[in-house]
DNA sequence: ATAATTTATTTGTGATCACAAAGTAAATTT
DNA sequence: AAATTTACTTTGTGATCACAAATAAATTAT
């Protein structure tokens, strides 16, 4: 009997669908920016039909829009839409940390500790994708412990489709401060106290569009 | 100056995407019902790559799986993963049907008391289908009202990965009775009582599953 | 008979092409 | 100089094909 190892590697679209949502999410694509399916072909150096399946998934996820020519480019939020996905995140985040709060053991907390300083670093730099970048990772490494994917999943979807409008936010404000709550959510995590870890999480979320918003 | 009256049709996936989506909204396939491309461009009379362009935009939204060989099944979830997806309607539901209390005036009301009449008429005739249907476009008429697109369509992602596993479940039970908070929804809404609207669509929610569940 | 192997069929992926619609630049007219 | 028309380029859509991997069916061997 032959014992067959599945490779099962990733298809081609898969890899440059994960490299463009992971782009999008850290705000390297500005609000606005258009993608074609033959550019996007040519920067990869594949044939279109891979770009295309590519671009329609990420429309199917929110991550970009498709104008009524069928053009794509990442969405450009109104401030109506962009306080509604703030609130989501309120609503949602505060649950899922609160479902990871029981597995929340000390070797997360160090490394949430650690990639806090990152934020820190980041902030003295001046960078606002890697920002970004180390501020949702904080998140996601907490969220990560909840075993909620659905959850996770809706989440990160949101923080997809806000991705390039932050990052213009952050450039235009510029990145003051590293985000103060942290440490409160830390805080939360090492006393198992989970009213303040919802509290804490909630206005993490909250002012940190209102800081950008004014 | 002529005025260009846009047009704009609808392309050709995007209506055997939508078609599909309801299906599997409703129910209509079965947990682990697989589609192929060539079945789906064939029974749609096209070619393949319209096709595949739809399956894997359901396979974005969730409301399809990809297996690790490619292949595309409507998803058959374990129960953890339903709980979770019905601890999410519970937690967005009430929200969103908050928000579009303000809004809801009395036609609306009126609107969904026939529905709810739709809905008891399906479960004398035991139709799970049409039940389902009637139920989904009950929350939705009020959902719409909160002017909160983001959020509702989060609320229908989920509505789409629990479409097929739904349907069987109702299947198993038997559509019994008709939904007994549906009432009291109603109330909570002529008497602009929030807290109590609230409280209904989650129970409303909750209870939907744990009765299908044990 | 049952398990293992071979053969045949089905299936998704990626490439290439024609085509029409949309966008852009240039030219013409007013 | 401004507006309109024309010509040109870019772009997404859908069709068809070859190919390899996976599944199903048939065959052989134990």
């Amino acid at each position: 009997m032959v014992i067959d190892i599945k490779i099962s590697e990733p298809s081609l679209q898969d890899k440059i669908y994960r490299e463009l949502r992971q782009k999008i999410m850290l705000g390297d694509l500005r609000p606005g920016h258009s993608l074609t399916l033959r550019g996007l072909a040519q920067l990869y150096d594949v044939s279109m039909t891979p770009a295309r399946e590519v671009l329609r998934r990420l429309a199917a996820d929110g991550a970009l829009i498709v104008t009524n020519t069928g053009r794509f480019m990442t969405p450009i939020l109104s401030n109506d839409r962009l306080e509604e996905l703030n609130a989501l995140r309120g609503l949602l985040e505060p649950e899922i940390a609160a479902r990871a709060l029981p597995r929340a053991h000390l070797a997360l907390i160090d490394r949430m500790q650690l990639i806090n300083s990152r934020i820190a670093q980041a902030v003295i730099q001046k960078e606002p994708v890697s920002y970004v970048q180390a501020n949702l990772e904080f998140h996601r490494s907490l969220y990560l412990r909840a075993q909620a994917p659905a959850m996770l999943a809706l989440v990160e979807n949101i923080w997809l489709q806000i991705g390039p409008t932050m990052r213009v936010l952050y450039e235009k404000i510029g990145v003051l401060e590293t985000p103060k709550h942290h440490v409160s959510i830390l805080a939360a995590l090492k006393s198992s106290d989970e009213q303040k870890l919802r509290l804490m999480i909630q206005t993490d979320v909250t002012n940190g569009l209102r800081m950008l918003i004014r």
